[in-house]
DNA sequence: ATTAGGTTTAACCATTTAGTTAAACCAGAA
DNA sequence: TTCTGGTTTAACTAAATGGTTAAACCTAAT
C-alpha cells in the first residue's frame, strides 16, 4: 500500500474544494469524485452518502477557526500582545485558508442547530477569554466596553475582508485583482492600529 | 382586477423569503409557489424559469443595499456627523431585514461576475465617497487611514453580527436569543464609539 | 498460485425537480 | 350572452442526481 497520497484523503480535500465553492446543495457527488480523480462507486464505496461525506469536512473547516482561539487564549503576555497577537495570527489563517468563512457561515446559517454540537466537541474555554477582557478593563488598560462587542469588532474586522472579496474588489478595488492581494495584506496592520486606537488606554 | 394584493409581487416576496433562506441551489418552485399561495403552473407562467425569477430578486436585495450608500454621501454635514449618520442608517437597515447580508454574499460568491452588472445599473458615484474621505483625512479630521480600509471597516462591524447570527448566538451569548437581541440593541451606539475612537483626532 | 481488498466499469434504479401542456374554471368587460 | 385573461388542476416529460450492484481488474501479501 504505498499510494502516493491515502485515498481517503484525497477524497475529503476534493470535496472541501467542491463544498466550499458550491456549498452542500450545489455540489454534486460526480463532481467530488472527478475532483479525487476516482469514480463514483468508489467514493461512495469510502462514504456511504453525502451527508456523511459533508458532515466530515465541515467538522475539519470549523476545527480550524477555533483552532487559532485556543492557542491565542493560551499565551501569557501583555493584553497589547494578546490582542495584536490574536489578530495577525487570525488574518494569516484565513489568508491561508480564504474559503473557510463564507463555507461555513453559509452552512451555519443553513443549520444553525449545528453550531451547538461542534462546540461541544471543541472543549474551548469561552470564558477564559471573557475574563482576560473583563480584567483588561478592570485594570483600565482599556476603555469599557463588553467582551461580547470586542470579540465580534476584531472578528468582523478579520473575517469580513475574505467574505466580502467580490464586492471589495468589484466595487473599491475597479475590479483589480492585484489592488485586493495588496489590500489584504495591509489589513495586519490596519487592523491592528484600528483596534488599538480603538480601545487602548495610555 | 382588485386583487388584494398583486399576483406578481406575491410571487416575488415568497421568492425572496424561500431564496433567501435556502439560496439558489436549495430553492425549490413548488415551494416558492406554496409560499405565494398559487400553484407551480402559474409560477411559471409569471416567471418563465428558475433563473429569470432569481435575477429578479436578486437585483432587488441588491439595491437595497446600495441606496443608504447613496444616502448618506449625498447629505452636507460635518464628517463626524457623516460618520455616526451612516453608521446608525447601516445598521438600522439591517435590523429591519437581516437576511439580506448572508444572501448576497452567499450568491455573489457563487457568480461573482453579477456584481459587475449590478454596479453598473445602479449609478452609484464611490469617487465622492473616497474624496470625502482622503479630505477628512487631509483636514486633520481623522488619522491618516485608506478609503478603502476605512469603509470596509465600517461595513465589517455593521454587516457581520447578522452574518455571523447562529455564531454569536452559539459561542457567545449561550444560545440565548434574547441576549441576541439586546446585542443587536447596543449595536449601533457601541460601533459609532469604536470608529470614532479609533480615527477621529480632537 | 492463491487470496483479499482496493479499484474500475458500466449499467441500472428511484426520486426529485424544472418546466410543459391541455383542459376546465371563473370573474369581469363588452 | 359571449369573450378574454388570469387561474387551477392534473398529468406528463426530460433531465439530473444520489445511491446501488455485479462483475471484472489489479496488485501486494501469503
Amino acid at each position: 500500500m504505498t499510494k502516493e497520497q491515502n485515498t481517503e484523503d484525497k477524497i475529503v480535500e476534493a470535496a472541501k474544494t467542491v463544498f466550499v465553492q458550491k456549498g452542500m446543495d450545489g455540489a454534486r457527488m460526480q463532481h467530488i469524485a472527478d475532483e479525487a480523480g476516482i469514480n463514483k462507486a468508489l467514493l461512495h464505496y469510502y462514504f456511504r452518502t453525502k451527508d456523511k461525506l459533508f458532515e466530515k469536512v465541515f467538522a475539519i473547516l470549523f476545527k480550524d477557526i477555533f483552532f487559532i482561539f485556543e492557542r491565542a487564549v493560551s499565551e501569557e503576555t501583555s493584553f497589547e500582545e494578546f490582542l495584536e497577537g490574536f489578530i495577525r495570527q487570525y488574518i494569516k489563517m484565513f489568508k491561508a485558508r480564504p474559503y473557510i468563512p463564507q463555507f461555513v457561515i453559509h452552512e451555519l446559517n443553513r443549520n444553525p442547530e449545528r453550531i451547538v454540537e461542534q462546540l461541544q466537541n471543541s472543549k474551548f474555554d469561552k470564558q477564559r477569554l471573557f475574563d482576560l477582557i473583563d480584567k483588561a478593563v478592570e485594570d483600565k488598560v482599556i476603555r469599557p466596553i463588553q467582551p461580547v462587542h470586542l470579540i465580534t469588532n476584531i472578528l468582523s474586522l478579520c473575517i469580513f475582508p475574505f467574505i466580502a472579496k467580490p464586492i471589495i474588489t468589484g466595487f473599491a478595488l475597479d475590479g483589480n485583482k492585484t489592488k485586493y492581494k495588496q489590500y489584504i495584506d495591509e489589513r495586519p496592520d490596519e487592523v491592528v492600529a484600528f483596534v488599538k486606537q480603538a480601545v487602548l488606554l495610555k
